[in-house]
Order: C-alpha cells, then structure tokens, then sequence
DNA sequence: CATACTAGCTCAACCGCTTAACGTAAGCAA
DNA sequence: TTGCTTACGTTAAGCGGTTGAGCTAGTATG
C-alpha cells in the first residue's frame, strides 16, 4: 500500500514524471498542451504517489470551493423535531457527493445571527452559493442577495414571496385545497388548523389558501399559530378539545404536533377518527407508526433536497433557472380521518 | 451603506490606508510590529471597506480550512427516522460557530464511500479534524486515521472499540444495568430486546451488557438485530406478540422502533403496560407526545454534539484529549412501564 | 529553401494572505 | 560621539495550484 507520508503537491509529481508542474496540471485537468505520453504519465505518477489538488489552493487560484451553504435557524432543540432538515440534507447530501461538491452547514440563532454569515459568505468567498430556507414575511436575505448578485442563490420558497431569485417551491395552496376538499367530502363543517410560527412564509400561503378554500365550501375556519413545538401544539390542542363539539377536524402544521395533539384527544378519551378527525401536514415514518395512525399530507423532501442542489449548481454554472415545482404534495389516508359525527 | 462592490482584499485596504500590504496583515491580526497609530487606521479602513479575509488564501497561507468533517453514512431515509444526527449537528453547529469554525457535511452510501471521503480529506486538506460517528466492530476508520496521525479525529463511540484514538463516549452497558435493574425491579424476569444491527459498535457493547446484567438476575433474554427502521422494528414485535406470555417486557434500540413496537401491541389489543412493558432506548419528544408515554432511557445528544466540538478543536490545537465520558444516560419513567403481569 | 504554423512544453505571474528577513530611524547609555 | 536596542515598516518568498505568454522543434506551405 501507498503510505500516504506527507502532503504531495503537484510539485512532486511533476519532479517524479520529470516535466514542469504546468504540464501536470494541464495533464490532470484534461487540457490540451501535452501529449498522450505524458499525459499517460502524469497520470500514472500521480496515481501511484497519491496526489489529489489541495482543496485551499484550488479555491484560491480559480475562485471556487466546491461549497454550498446551508444555514439552520431556529432552536436546535426543535429542528431535532422535524425530519424535514435531516431530510432535506441527506437529499442535498446525495446529490451534491456526485458533483465533488461538500455541503457546509453553520448554525444562526436568529435571523440577524443568519444574515451575519451570509454577508460573511459573500465576502470571504467560503461557498460558492447558497440554499436559503425557513422563509419569513419580508425577509431581509432576499433583499441582501439581490443586491449582491454575485452570490449564486436558491430560495425554498414560494416565488411570490423571493423577488426574483431562483425558487424551488412547493404548492401549499393546492395541497390545502386537497385537505379542505378531502375533510369537506367526508362531511366536516368545521376544520381547525394549528399553525406554524405566524412569520414564516409558508404560513403565510397556508393560512391564506385555508381562509379562501373554507369560505369557497362553507366551512368555519379557525386558526391558531404555534412556535412548532410538539408541547405548544399539545397545549393548544387542550384547549380546543375542552369545550366538546367545537370542531370535529384539526389539522396540524406538523408531524410533531399531529402526534402530540393526537396524544391529548386520545388522553381525553376522545375517540380519533370516530369524534375527531385528525391530519398531519408532513408525513413521516411517525405517522403510519402510531395508533391510529395518521392521515398526512406528503411530500419526498429527500428528493426535493436532491432537486435543490442539482438548481444550485446550474446556478453556480451562470445558467438562468427558472421557478420550478417541487412533486406535489399527495394526501395519504390512513386511520385518524373519517366521516364527521353526525350529532 | 457600504455597497459591497466586487472583492476587497487585503491589498485594498493597504492601498487606502497608505501602508504595506503586510502591515494591514500584523495590525488585522493584532500583532506586534506596527504602531498604535496605523492599527486603528487599518481596522478603521478594513471596517469601512468591509473586508474579510478570503477563506481560501488563509486556507492556503496556514493549511488550515477552519472545517470540521462529518460524514453521514446509513440510508438518507431512516437517518431521518433519528433524532441522533440532527441533534448531533445542532449540538457541533453551535458550538463550532464559537470558534469560527464550520461543519462540512458529506453523504457516504457505505463504509467504503466514508473511507474514500476520510482520504481525500486528508491528501487535500478539505478540512482540520473529521468526527467519526456509528463506528462498526473492526471499522477499517479506525486503521486509516491512525495510520494517519496528522489528520486530529474525534470518535463517537466506545474507548475499548477505537485503538488509541480520542473518544467520547456513552456508558451503554451502565445504562443497560439500569434499564434491567428497573425491569427487574418491577417484577419482570423476561426481557425482549429489539437491537440495532448487528455490526455496529454500540450494539456489540449493549448486547454483552444486556446478556451479562440478565444473566446476573436470572432473567430470561433473548434479542434480535434490526436495520434500525420503525418497519422491521414493527415486524419483529409482531412476531413476539404472537406467542402471548412470551416475554412482559420489550426494549427497543431506538425511539422509531418503540413508537412502532407500541403501535403493533395497541392494534393487537395488548394493552401496555398491563400487559406488556416497553422501554425506548434514545428518548425524543415523540416519547413523551404519545399515548401511553414511552419510558425511555434519555441522553442529551446536543450536549455531546457541543462536546464533541469543543474536543476535536482542542485536538486541531495539538493537545492530547484523554477518552472522555458523556454526561449518563438517565431513565425517564413514563406510562410505558408497569409491574409485571401475574398470570 | 525560407516562412508559417502547430504541438508540446516551460516560465513566470497571479489568486490573497502570512511571515521570516531585512532596513531605518529613534532612544538611550557610556 | 559611538554602539546597541527597540519599534515600526517594507520586501519578498511561499502556500499549491492555474494559465497566458513564450520558446523550440517538427511539419506543412508557397
């Protein structure tokens, strides 16, 4: 086996092969300016003395580090919560892997902690683009990266709300529909949506395209806004169930708080589907795990995640990319929906 | 506000502050050799012109990348299932961020692929330190890193398991004593465990200790090895439950597989914990939200994660980190557990 | 046969920052 | 005055690659 001694530059393979270290870059890179001989040789040299280009030095003489930026917001406790992140990246994990690309991820405890790395970024050249996500209501990044164009840029988001920038988005509205439509059709009257955090944007879309689909069929609405948290969304859920036949439907922003809010009706002893009708937004192994399992509203965010970084790096490549769709969301039926009671 | 034109180095700031670039370097860097004078006026004209340093150039002038490693192997799917890998990030994230420090992540689809990714972070200098985490019986990253002794690493597994090199640890066989102790005490003299696989390290560690801690009390164990995922966790306790009387108590590896082991005996009619017991090893918040709550066996992975980061950057740092132990597990009591049934 | 072109290679500059080595002037003691 | 420090700066080399501009020899062209 090679013992990989010391770090091997270029320098000693081009002194082992016995060429100028120009020649070997220009062989190893696939340029014209040697012939097959040499090229072969290099090649060979280069093999067998285990070189591979010093990542520093490459970034540094063509302005590129092969790095896409990842920024998670948010308590650390609560995104352990949600599959989604650990989703998302192991889809742009995957993706990124088969274009040498590595994913770097930093941690920001506020948006302003956020916007701080950004501009960090774009000055010290640490990525060569970024995915920004946990989209808020008037977002200072969306205004910080039009302004530097420079940094190659793609928003999960509805386009609606990022300016102009490259989006990869998911129809919340639709899906909302399908729920409305779904419980609608199966009688209910009156659906109560325990929300996310009332800033984000996607919210934002749900909330509005709830108002609208319940109005449109007739059905009282009502909405509360939680933090995401399994606990605010089990207390919220409390409340609700206090005063019996307030609703007989409730719709939940998350698997986390589906599940919690699951765990109180059920405490309550109030029997899911028969009084109550329960749906998670967002699908996980959970879901189709606990008893009664639950009917949720799905998407693949692996395979988003795998979507994203491939728009990413045609980003980076100076292409123009359109606002793409993600697979839209499907509704999977499972156990904790079923026909209103009839009182 | 300064609008960030293009790139502004360090040449620029000499420029407009009337000195060497290598001035701008000593005062930037809070070094002897320029005066009071001129160090307040380079800081003052760096700020102005919002320079940071290129993350490449310092890269490549001190070989150091100010990156920490991390590879995740396993399927991107059931990595999701874990609350582990993304509260372990969190934990490192907040942690590195401190020291200035970021997390490169990359996906390997097996242990191959993460032996490919550890060399060439060290033939090209990618990152300062890797953290190794699921560590395997025999793991060939054991071999490889030391091997390499310029490359400073950090395992996450146990010390008896990684040759010489600096661990951080969880006493599992402690903590598998605890959880037999508790299940003895409640009367219980039969124990099922729905283990990890097979192959990894801390399994080997917990089923010794499982078999020894039984074995000790005279109680009846008997254990099977799973992929880690919620499906197989379901199907292995469908099969035990087959058999009623087999066993009054099951504990399961991970908290996806418990929430799936509860499931099956709910839907069969078991009623737990009258019947059956059931302990999760890894507490999550789905423990706590489901009905009956699943006593589990906790441990603070975000507090290991800011361990973890704060010891692989003392390693960078050239020190000698001695094997350290995480803060133990504890058992958290919830409705999963009861006495054991008198037939 | 002189000229032009091209393939194959080397030189040297450059990417942006660090740092050893050196120069210079001021400060101080003898 | 001389000699020796010390403080403050500059120059230049180097980190490990890339790349435009030569240089040389061989081949095609008129």
């Amino acid at each position: 086996m090679s013992q990989t001694k010391a770090k091997v530059t270029i320098t000693d393979v081009a002194r082992a092969s016995g060429v100028s270290s120009s020649a070997v870059s220009y062989a190893l890179n696939g340029k014209r300016g040697v012939s097959a001989d040499t090229r072969d040789k290099v090649l060979k040299v280069a093999r067998e003395l285990g070189w591979k280009p010093n990542s520093a030095a490459k970034a540094l003489s063509n302005s590129r580090s092969r790095n896409i930026g990842l920024i998670q917001t948010r308590d650390p406790k609560l995104f352990a919560v949600e599959s989604y992140g650990m989703e998302l990246i192991a889809g742009l994990g995957t993706e990124l892997e088969k274009a040498d690309y590595s994913l770097v991820i930093r941690q920001a405890d506020g948006l302003e902690s956020e916007m701080r790395i950004l501009k960090d970024w774009m000055a010290t050249g640490g990525v060569d683009g970024v995915i920004l996500v946990n989209m808020e209501l008037g977002d200072p990044r969306i205004e910080l990266l039009e302004q530097n164009p420079q940094m190659p840029v793609l928003v999960l988001g509805d386009p609606s709300l990022t300016g102009g920038l490259p989006t990869l988005w998911s129809d919340d509205a639709a899906a909302a529909g399908i729920v409305v439509d779904y419980l609608s059709g199966l009688g209910h009257t009156s659906i109560v949506r325990v929300a996310g955090p009332e800033e984000m944007a996607h919210t934002f879309i749900r909330d509005r395209a709830f108002m609208e689909e319940t109005t449109k069929r007739g059905i009282t609405y009502s909405c509360l806004h939680t933090d995401y948290s399994p606990t605010m969304g089990a207390e919220i859920t409390e409340r609700f169930l206090t005063y019996p036949g307030l609703t007989s439907a409730i719709v939940y922003d998350s698997d986390a708080m589906a599940l919690a809010g699951l765990g109180v009706a059920v405490r309550k002893g109030i029997s899911v589907p028969r009084d109550l009708s329960i749906i998670s937004w967002d699908d996980s192994f959970m879901c189709s795990a606990v008893f009664p399992s639950l009917t949720a509203i799905h998407r693949d965010v692996v395979a988003s995640g795998a979507m994203a970084a491939k728009m990413i790096l045609r980003i980076i490549d100076g292409e123009k990319v359109e606002p793409q769709e993600e697979k839209p969301y499907s509704l999977i039926e499972r156990d904790s929906t079923g026909p209103a009671p009839t009182d």
